[in-house]
DNA sequence: CAGTCCTTTCG
DNA sequence: GAAAGGACT
């Protein structure tokens, strides 16, 4: 019998449009499918509490769907190199076949993990899959990486060429497994049982999940996603980004899908899986994106140091309507509106003055689709600091968005229902409502919801001054 | 080199 | 329609 293959999952956690799984396969070795828990790996970015519980259910999902096939996943916990190392030394296996992730720690250890285990006598396959393109690949006419994403995006869409995606594997031929750990033994859940069950209430973590999101956006949402993207209480999003950051869907096999779409929609979802091609990207093209701004003028930006101010953002207790609306979606789902994201942001950004970077932490916390690339990138677009950046435009009106993009209130009801009774004339500034009004909503301003921790014009004001000593310096 | 463009907002 | 400025061709 010949020396088995491991196939090392890691953000791949599918069998379709698995490449490795796929080369694997093909080279007629049995198979060992194996994943590596490494709770140190990413160090400040290992794995938030959201994206524990996904990473949970979506192994469960993974597990049962290869053990259908013939072949049960291995789980090892540990320093993923050691880890890997002994299953090598374990199995007599002559080849490990993996999947490529982008973040900077992640290719560094990968690189002297391939070096190691050459010097064994063993290969690594590495194979491309969760991206559209290789980050380096697209280059404006001076050979540099873009930072501006139009034309970043034409560049890439132009160079294209969308091969069909893998099918899954129909039979797996497996070596003998190894000893394994137990899922449930390595409390991936959080503690608090009320947030795991808000997740779960929003979720369906694994492949078919994924395939089923997809399927159902394609039916339902993608005609009209152009018109109802921007409108929070519409559902118009395709909430395909936490199936994407773990791999359980490819942007490949999502682009094949969309094919047949109407144009309108489909461009414009398109475009937005180009954001997150155009974030991995910068992240290859500058590693310390996650923590030092692209504009290096800001390391002198003038940021405070509220600890309470930071406390009722987190909350949702700013007074602002929308912004808590938005921080409160993030809390009980996992997820928040790409406007709002925009919006609560700018908002600890500008009207707070607070760093980007805490705002970054505590989306990586609570976020089922925290993404290294996409949430570093993201945070200084918002902030101003990164790429495409356009600081004085992006002080957003959290009462302005409001009035334009959840007019009748909707959303705000939702997550916010201590002001569900109020009028819609007011729902987004209920400290401009009469008290009679208040009172008729059984609304307390400052006991049952809080009053504007900041005065937005004030703010605003401020917020251009601190830009503006940018220039001055 | 000059001309165009940029996940936009606000008055 | 203006707000600053840099990216890109």
């Amino acid at each position: 019998m010949s020396a088995p293959a491991i196939i090392w999952f890691r953000r791949d956690l599918r069998l379709t449009d698995n490449h490795a799984l796929s080369a694997a396969v093909a080279s007629g070795a049995p198979l060992i499918p194996a994943f590596i828990l490494d709770e140190e790996e990413g160090g400040e970015w290992r794995l938030g509490g959201a994206s524990r519980w996904w990473l949970h259910e979506s192994l469960a999902a993974l597990s049962r769907d290869l053990e259908k096939r013939g072949a049960p996943l291995t789980l090892r916990r540990g320093d993923a190199q050691a880890e890997l190392s002994r299953l090598v030394a374990e199995t007599g296996a002559a080849a490990v076949y993996c999947n490529r992730i982008y973040e900077p720690w992640a290719t560094d250890r990968d690189a002297r993990l391939e070096a190691k285990l050459r010097e064994k006598g063993v290969t690594t396959r590495s194979c491309a899959g969760a991206l559209l393109a290789e980050p380096g690949s697209v280059c404006n006419a001076q050979g540099r990486p873009f930072r501006v994403f139009t034309p970043f995006w034409r560049a890439l869409a132009e160079r294209l060429q969308p091969a069909p995606p893998l099918p899954a594997p129909k039979k797996l031929r497996a070596a003998p497994a190894p000893a394994s750990d137990r899922l449930d033994d390595w409390r991936l859940q959080p503690k608090a049982p009320d947030w795991a069950e808000g997740l779960r209430e929003s979720w369906r973590p694994g492949e078919a999940g994924a395939q089923r999101r997809l399927d159902d956006f394609l039916r339902d949402g993608i005609g009209a996603y152009a018109l109802l993207r921007d409108f929070p209480a519409k559902d118009g999003a395709s909430r395909l980004s936490p199936h994407l950051h773990w791999g359980e869907i490819t942007p490949l096999q999502i682009w094949s899908a969309t094919a047949a779409a109407p144009e309108a929609g489909r461009l414009a979802f398109l475009r937005e899986l180009g954001w997150r091609e155009f974030c991995h990207h910068l992240l290859a093209a500058h590693p310390d994106m996650p923590k030092a701004p692209l504009d290096k003028s800001f390391a002198r930006f003038p940021w405070t140091n509220d600890a309470g101010a930071l406390e009722a953002w987190m909350k949702g207790e700013t007074g602002y309507p929308l912004v808590d609306a938005a921080m409160r979606q993030l809390w009980r789902t996992g997820f928040m509106h790409n406007r709002l994201r925009m919006v609560a942001a700018s908002f600890l950004v500008k009207h707070l003055l607070l760093p980007w970077r805490e705002g970054e932490r505590w989306f990586w916390d609570t976020l089922v689709d925290a993404d290294l690339a996409d949430n570093s990138g993201n945070w200084q677009w918002v902030a101003g600091c990164g790429a495409d950046a356009a600081p004085y435009f992006r002080i957003f009106n959290p009462v302005l968005q409001g009035e334009k993009f959840d007019p009748d209130g909707a959303f705000v009801r939702r997550f916010v229902p201590e002001l569900a009774r109020l009028e819609a004339k007011y729902i987004h500034k209920p400290w401009a409502a009469p008290e009679r009004t208040l009172r008729q909503a059984g609304i307390a301003l400052g006991e049952t919801y809080p009053r504007p921790i900041v005065d937005h014009a004030a703010a605003r004001k401020r917020a251009l001054e601190a830009y503006a000593s940018l220039r001055a310096g």
